[in-house]
DNA sequence: TATCCTTGATAAT
DNA sequence: CCAGGCATTATCAAGGATA
């Protein structure tokens, strides 16, 4: 008996969560924008799929966004509280049809299917979640079901949005072999070229080359799992709750600089914001890192780790400024954008659990 | 020798 | 795929530091 897995994916989320209060963008083009202090400056995060078909996609600058778009086309600010606000609401629900849930961001979760009556049962659920979501909430999701995350995670790719595809056992190889190496969740567009220029470019292309060759190009822990996934192969365990093990937020600078005056209330801004986060989450760090981006583009940090748990503002405060002191008395290049990051967390003790457990 | 720390590389959205 | 010029968040890996 193996498990069933299902991988639940929201379509293009941040747009239909702006489509759901406001039913007029039904239709149209609507992209999501991240968008910076400067004029003109930011991204796209989510469009849909009319959009989509103007070739808007996320990551891509609003510039460029804004050169393919049509007079149709709605450019909405992120409104990340508002997301996550629906986002709750969604995982509530599909947590009264499944009890083992892995939610791996705001708009993914990984289920648990496992039950008596195989993938039909399986099936059933997943169909019943759909259902729910779109009754409850008016939101439409794509969800794959297969035999592991991996597999569970290209078939919900399959058929978006609003798809439900299931890949049984007998169905893998036909399913993963044509398709492209590059489609292969965690293979990027770096590892996408490397392996282009080796020829690959299908997944059975990619079972061509030996393990050792894919450890060798690509590092062990990425090496093996392209192995393992080139073979349906997924040993990965479904995580109930995945702890976060880092938090950061970044900035763009209003205007390039290598002065720390002109840095410095970015970077007090993020601590503070940072910090409360991380109270929040009741977590305690030790190590505080400073993200620096050029404005070539490179990305560059400091970081420092305490003896202790950071535990007021202030320390955070001081640490930051003296990373920033250390990276600009070697840096040359401008700074364009400025991130702090905190990690190496440990339990807030004194609320909860105790040092010892017995099993 | 094993683990920690720093830093850069990569990916996803 | 590649190039170009662009945000944010997170994870992982290599290699150095440290004990």
């Amino acid at each position: 008996m193996q498990g069933i897995v299902a991988l639940l994916d929201l379509d293009y989320f941040y747009a239909q969560c702006e489509m759901l209060r406001n039913p007029s963008l039904k239709g149209k083009p609507v992209a999501i924008v991240i968008k910076t202090v400067r004029e003109n400056s930011g991204v796209i995060a989510t469009s849909n799929y009319e959009a989509r078909k103007l070739k808007i996609r996320s990551g891509m600058p609003i510039l460029l966004a804004k050169k393919l778009s049509n007079e149709e086309t709605i450019f909405i600010e992120a409104d990340k509280p508002y997301y996550k606000e629906i986002s709750e609401k969604v995982f509530e629900i599909v947590s009264m049809f499944c009890e083992k849930i892995e939610q791996v961001s705001i708009d993914e979760a990984y289920l648990d299917l496992a039950n008596e009556k195989g993938f039909d049962g399986a099936e059933e659920k997943a169909k019943k979640i759909k259902e729910f979501l779109k009754g409850e909430l008016g939101l439409t999701c794509s969800i794959g079901i297969s035999v592991n995350k991996f597999l569970s995670k290209m078939a919900s790719d399959e058929n978006k949005p609003n798809g439900l595809t299931i890949i049984k056992q007998n169905e893998i190889d036909s399913f993963i072999s044509n398709k492209k190496s590059s489609e292969l969740p965690g293979l990027g567009p770096k590892a996408s070229k490397l392996l282009h220029e080796k020829g690959v470019e299908t997944i059975s292309d990619l079972k061509t080359l030996s393990e050792m060759e894919l450890v060798q190009l690509f590092g062990s822990a990425k090496g093996k799992q392209y192995y393992n996934f080139s073979r349906g192969i997924d040993e990965r365990e479904l995580k109930e709750n995945r702890e976060k093990k880092q938090i950061s937020r970044m900035i763009t600078l209003k205007k390039d600089t290598l002065n720390s005056e002109e840095i410095l209330p970015s970077i007090k801004f993020l601590s503070e914001i940072v910090f409360k986060e991380i109270k929040k989450m009741q977590k305690s760090f030790k190590t505080t890192s400073l993200i620096i981006i050029t404005n070539k583009f490179e990305t560059l940090t400091k970081s420092h780790t305490s003896q202790t748990i950071v535990s007021t503002l202030d320390e955070l405060n001081s640490i930051t400024e003296n990373l920033l002191k250390e990276f600009l008395s070697e840096a040359i290049t401008p700074v364009r954008r400025i991130g702090v990051r905190v990690s190496s967390f440990e339990e807030n003790y004194g609320y909860q659990k105790k040092l010892f457990d017995f099993k």
